[in-house]
RNA sequence: GGCGCCAUGGUCAAGAGGUUAAGACACCACCCUUUCACGGUGGUAACUCGAGUUCGAUUCUCGAUGGCGUCACCA
């Protein structure tokens, strides 16, 4: 090691803040937002903020192969919209930057000869290509695989292995992995879990591009981010003995590890963009809203525990009070949609009838186009009809343009009507509202049921008819007195006619 | 196949060595009602199996079974 290394790693470990909780999210610009990394980016932004800590983000672009473009912007949105504000990050910078792994590359290999050096980690020089084939290959030659071999280059002369990779040869550093004996970690859902070390390979630490691999940029910025809570996917549990070998080779402290078991679409399957699992994004466009949606993934693989154990509705902050570590859960989570619904019906019908209006009335005026019907009053209508956005133009298709429609609609049992009553109550309610002094909801509802109480019928025998009239659709959000309201004295009755055309 | 993890109603799940085994979604019934909703009341429905420990296990231990993960110069 020079004096320049030694310098650059204690300037290194100067950087490192000490003292309190620092928890990153660090997703790979390669796809989208899925649901289950939705998940992570809250717990981990959860364990930060309830103990008050920091909340970094990190890109991990180490794969050349793999950039899409765009899929960093759809994070960063999807994070913003959901309000998981980071502390650090690509974009505001922190005290232990660059947080993109790119830009760190020349760090990871500093750290690998490090590691080298300290006898925990050695050059390889066999061949990439052969060891695709053999990666790639049929299933039994991978069963073969397993049958593995000791890597020649593991016991390569360090200074030969030094010298040659000097003068150019391409290497990659894999790590050194004790033959015998058992690894220990801990898991701050799943306890201590042991595995033997011969179950473990010596994977590649530093490819031959000269970037870090996954695992072993995650260890290296982890401690130099100083990160004290790593929260991840339980699909890494696996290879969390080699990062304790890691940081034990380095002499770091190991960080808390929790581990969160998959989101699933079903029992066998992971969600998954293949399959076409929705991602945050797909949600919102389906008309769900940021809160529900959060609100549902925050108990999808998570429950309060104690007074609150029966409490299902938080937000953002209170999830950030309340937010316990050992209220997640260690079996994986089937993702219910129905459920995420009912999380954003609650939503919805306690938005303020303002507030409701405000989201609403672009779907409203998908199918109403007039706009001498009110939107907010139409609004008001559906507010408790409503579990997702997406489903109101569908509610709405008869306010324009009056439907054809069957007479048979006129039949209602419950309500005692038939085509002989329906006529009777049109024609009888038409001069009455043609005459009424003010069309407004009151008004209109009191010479309804005084229509009802003078012909000795219930109440339903009168609004029936009419509202079949006014809208041609058996079922309506709201009801006859609403929906006269809405559209206005000419139009009702211009339906009305129709409907005693209809029954002549 | 090796290694590891997981296992309470259809789903999310609480729970504890002794309970009538919570609660929520969904479903069903009834009530309310001006259709549909909302709201209210009630209901159907679960501890994977087998040993062991124990006076007593769904809870602890072991095993089986099943599911998942991992075994890349991907993350």
């Amino acid at each position: 090691m020079t004096a320049d290394d030694k310098k650059y790693f204690e300037e290194m470990e100067a950087r490192i803040p000490h003292g309190r909780v620092r928890t990153r999210f660090a997703p790979s610009p390669t796809g989208y937002m899925h649901v289950g990394n939705l998940r992570t980016a809250l717990y981990t932004y959860l364990i930060a903020k309830r103990a008050g800590g920091d909340f970094i983000f990190r890109l991990e672009d180490t794969d050349q192969s793999r950039q899409v473009e765009g899929a960093a912007e759809v994070i960063y949105r999807t994070l913003k919209e959901c309000g998981l504000k980071h502390d650090e990050g690509p974009d505001i910078g922190g005290p232990v930057g660059p947080y993109i792994q790119t830009e760190r590359r020349g760090m990871y290999k500093k750290y690998a000869k490090m590691l080298v050096e300290k006898g925990h980690a050695y050059y390889c020089f066999c061949d990439k290509a052969a060891e695709e084939e053999e990666a790639s290959g049929e299933e039994t030659d991978a069963k073969e695989a397993f049958a593995k071999t000791d890597d020649p280059c593991r016991s390569l002369d360090p200074a030969e292995a030094l010298r040659r990779a000097e003068s150019g040869e391409p290497y990659v550093i894999r790590q050194r992995i004790p033959h015998e004996g058992t690894t220990t970690f801990h898991d701050a859902s799943y306890g201590d879990i042991t595995v033997p070390n011969d179950s473990l390979d010596d994977q590649v630490l530093l490819k031959r591009d000269g970037l870090p691999t996954y695992n072993f940029a995650n260890v290296v910025d982890d401690h130099l981010m100083g990160i004290t809570h790593v929260v991840r996917g339980s699909e890494y549990l696996a290879s969390a003995p080699k990062y304790n070998l890691l940081y034990e080779g380095f002499g770091w402290e190991i960080p808390e590890y929790v581990h969160c078991s998959p989101v699933m679409r079903d029992a066998q399957h992971k969600m998954s963009k293949r399959h076409g699992d929705p991602s945050y994004e797909d949600l919102r466009e389906a008309g769900y809203l940021t809160e529900a949606i959060l609100n549902y993934v925050a108990l999808l693989g998570w429950s309060p525990r104690g007074e609150i154990a029966e409490r299902e509705f938080f937000t953002l902050d209170e999830l950030s009070e309340v937010f316990d570590i050992a209220g997640i859960s260690k079996s994986p989570a089937i993702f219910d949609i129905e459920k995420l619904r009912y999380f954003n019906a609650q939503y919805i019908r306690d938005m303020t009838p303002e507030r409701f209006a405000e989201v609403a009335e672009p779907y409203i005026r998908q199918a109403v186009k007039n706009e001498a019907f009110s939107a907010s009053k139409i609004a008001a209508l559906l507010q408790q009809r409503t579990e997702i956005l997406t489903e109101i133009p569908a509610k709405l298709d008869f306010f324009d343009e009056l439907p054809e429609y069957d007479a048979e609609l006129y039949t209602n049992k419950k309500s005692k009507t038939n085509p002989e009553v329906s006529r009777k109550v049109l024609e009888t309610a038409l001069p009455r509202l043609e005459a009424l002094p003010s069309w407004d909801a009151e008004s209109l509802h009191d010479l309804m049921t005084g229509m009802a109480e003078e012909m000795g019928v219930k109440n339903a025998t009168v609004m029936w008819p009419i509202r079949i009239a006014v809208s041609g659709r058996m079922v309506t959000p709201g009801g006859v007195v609403e929906l006269c309201d809405i559209l206005g004295r000419d139009e009702s009755l211009k339906r009305i006619r129709k409907g005693i055309e209809k029954l002549s």
